[in-house]
DNA sequence: GAGGGTATCTTGACGCTGTCAAGTTCAGGA
DNA sequence: TCCTGAACTTGACAGCGTCAAGATACCCTC
């Protein structure tokens, strides 16, 4: 806490959390180095490994984090929705601030729920927990709004959830990537994804 | 083309592109390492910049490669399905060759669609040509499966087959990458995906 | 056949990376 | 007061992508 320049930082892990998302936002993935954050907070290269054992474990705190902010988007699609129309308008609402929570900083998306931080090298207990609470989350959200109408019958819920989760974040993946799917398009993109979540609940015959 | 251990390997190119290949899916995308890659298959560290202008230009190749395999996948989606159970039945195969084939070689998926490939340092002519066409192609596809039933109106063919693509595409980034879709849950989850497909096709209100 | 041009391959070097090992500095409790 | 332990530093190493310059072998022309 005092003016000049301590020897202790004070809180190190934050402020590595905090500029390591600035450098995920102006470089990417690839250009996030331990080295480079150390010196931009202004601390020795292997001052961090106080605070993370590795670069695998702050990557997967800063998806961590990402996770926590997801969980409060989710919890902002309002739960009170009880008419049809209004069904449609909370969902609509929904997958434009999912998509925008995704646009916004796209790296940190493809961090989240990339393989490097998924496969092999196994994430920390911490961000699977917060990750399934997210999901759990999100079927719940996606259960109570959907709930209110009949499911076609052999639906689960949970696959519901699953499926539409799917569609909402491969739209992301294609549309950050810019591979098949235009930015420029994403008014009319998604309103086909909630026509799509819709269409689910109508019997099929 | 002599026996022993010639100075000209003959067919470096595509010898790179097969060893990188099964680097790829031995130890994923950030264990394939040039240096690693040109031991193996033989030749010194510098030799593969002669094929390739960087690392980024092989992955870019790589991925190309996947792109047609990818194509030919959806070739054999057989087009002469007229009536709506065979509707079902080929959708329901295409969706599960297409799991099978990202399931296949995670990796090499992750590559194909991931953002080090597409984002800020662009992907090569060839691979984008090829990836539009491959999507190009799954577009007629899906419009000629679906457009012997009558679409609801407002609903343009091109965001059908964006939406359905994404669909599928997020299944499997969830699936392969283990987040919130078990392998093990493959046959019902994709049983799901059909089902919400198909809905698209009937009116919502 | 001989010579030269060119594509192919090699070795040396540089700066970057993540991280092990060992030393230094500081705060707080006995 | 001293001492334990956390926070932080510096030195070192192997591995990475790639620039630069040199070696080798094929092919075409004379």
């Amino acid at each position: 806490m005092a003016g000049h320049s301590p020897y202790h930082h004070g809180d190190l892990r934050s402020a590595l959390l905090q500029e390591a998302n600035v450098m995920l936002k102006e470089s990417g993935i690839d250009g996030l180095s331990l080295r480079q954050l150390a010196e931009r907070v202004g601390v020795s290269r292997m001052a961090p490994y106080h605070h993370f054992r590795d670069k695998h474990d702050l990557l997967c705190a800063l998806a961590t984090e990402g996770f926590r902010e997801l969980d409060r988007l989710i919890d902002r699609a309002s739960p009170q929705a009880s008419a049809v129309k209004d069904l449609q308008t909370t969902l609509a609402g929904f997958v434009r601030d999912y998509l925008r929570f995704a646009i916004d900083n796209p790296d940190r998306y493809e961090l989240m729920f990339g393989r490097p931080i998924w496969k092999g090298s196994h994430p920390s207990a911490e961000l699977k927990e917060t990750a399934f609470a997210c999901f759990r989350h999100y079927a719940d959200r996606i259960s109570a709004l959907l709930g209110q109408q009949r499911l076609p019958k052999g639906s689960k819920p949970l696959r519901l959830a699953q499926a539409s989760w799917a569609t909402l974040h491969g739209l992301c993946r294609l549309m950050i990537d810019g591979i098949y799917v235009n930015q420029a398009d994403m008014e009319e993109v998604s309103h086909e994804a909630v026509r799509l979540m819709l269409a689910v609940l109508s019997p099929t015959s």
